[in-house]
DNA sequence: TTTAATGCAAACTCTTTGCATATAG
DNA sequence: CTATATGCAAAGAGTTTGCATTAAA
C-alpha cells in the first residue's frame, strides 16, 4: 500500500496567499469550501454536497454562491473537474499528485488510485498520439465495479 | 497506424435478432439511431445530435422518445455512456473492441484511441485493486487536448 | 388484438444570469 | 471607499414522467 504524505496546511496556506495577492477576497464562504477540498482524505464532492457541508456546520449558503465559487476555483486552478460518468459535476482539489479513482457503481462511492506502474507506458501512449496529430495536455482514467461493502 | 475490421451489417443484423427475440419491436426510429451509432467510423453522439440526424433524414422525432430509446438501448448493452466531461452525456456503440478517446478542448471533436500496448499493465492494475477489496469491471480512459485544426 | 412505442405537456434537476445588497480589504 | 462576493428570482439547458394515442407483431 502506497502513502503519499501531504501537507494540507501548507497547501491551504498557498492557496490564500495566492488568493490574496490577486485582489480577490477571503471570505468565510469561500475559506471553508477551499477547506473542504483541502484534507488528508481527498475529498470529491459535488456543488450539492458542498452546500449542505456547509449547511452542516453552521453555513446556510445559496446555491448559486457554490455554483460561483466552483467556477472561480476552477478558473484558479484549486480544484479540477472529476471525469465520472455519473450525470452530476464532481470536483476535486487540483493540487493533490497525479492519481485516478474507482467509483462503485452500488453505492456511488468514489476512492482515490495511484497508479505509478503505468505512468511510463501513458507517457509514451501519449506521445504516440502527438505524433497523429493530436497535442495531448491530460488524460482521466477512472475505473468501475463494486467496493468492499457493496460486493 | 492500426485499423480494426469492423462488420457492420452482421453486428447491426445481431442486435436486430436480439430485440425480436425479446419480443420487443423494430420502430422505424430505433433502427435508424442502431445504424447511427453502428457505423464503421463508430459515432458518439448526443441526445440532441441524435434528434437532429434523424431530422435531416426526414424522420421529425420527439426529444422524449430520443431519451427513452437512449435508455432502451443502454439497459440492453447495445450502446454505452462515454466518459467525457463536457457537461453532456455521449454515447456509443458498445459492441465495438475496447478502446479510449481523445477530445479535444477546443472544438469538441472526440477521437477513438485503440492503446493495445496498455492493455498488459492494465490488466495487472486492475489484478492489484482487487487484492485492494474492489472489484474492478470496467474502467474508461480519456485524452484532452487539441487536435491537428486545432492547435 | 395486445403489448410496446410515440407525442405532448409538464415537471424536475443541475446550472447560469441579472440585478440589487452586503462585506472584505 | 471600492471592488468583490452574496442572495434572490428567474431563466436555461438536459433529462424524466404521466397519460392518451399510435403502430408493430
Amino acid at each position: 500500500m502506497l502513502h503519499i504524505m501531504i501537507d494540507v496546511e501548507h497547501i491551504t496556506n498557498d492557496i490564500f496567499a495566492r488568493i490574496r495577492s490577486k485582489g480577490k477576497k477571503l471570505t468565510r464562504i469561500r475559506k471553508a469550501i477551499i477547506r473542504m477540498f483541502n484534507v488528508p482524505a481527498h475529498a470529491i464532492l459535488t456543488a450539492t454536497e458542498i452546500k449542505s457541508n456547509l449547511k452542516a456546520s453552521g453555513l446556510d449558503v445559496n446555491k448559486t454562491t457554490v455554483y460561483r465559487e466552483l467556477q472561480f476555483l476552477l478558473d484558479n486552478s484549486i480544484i479540477g473537474e472529476v471525469s465520472v460518468k455519473t450525470g452530476v459535476t464532481h470536483y476535486e482539489s487540483a493540487l493533490y499528485p497525479h492519481h485516478h479513482h474507482i467509483t462503485c457503481n452500488s453505492c456511488g462511492d468514489i476512492k482515490d488510485i495511484h497508479t505509478r506502474e503505468l505512468d511510463n507506458s501513458m507517457k509514451k501512449l501519449e506521445k504516440k498520439i502527438k505524433t497523429q496529430g493530436f497535442k495531448v495536455s491530460e488524460h482521466t482514467l477512472e475505473f468501475y465495479g463494486l467496493c468492499s461493502k457493496c460486493k
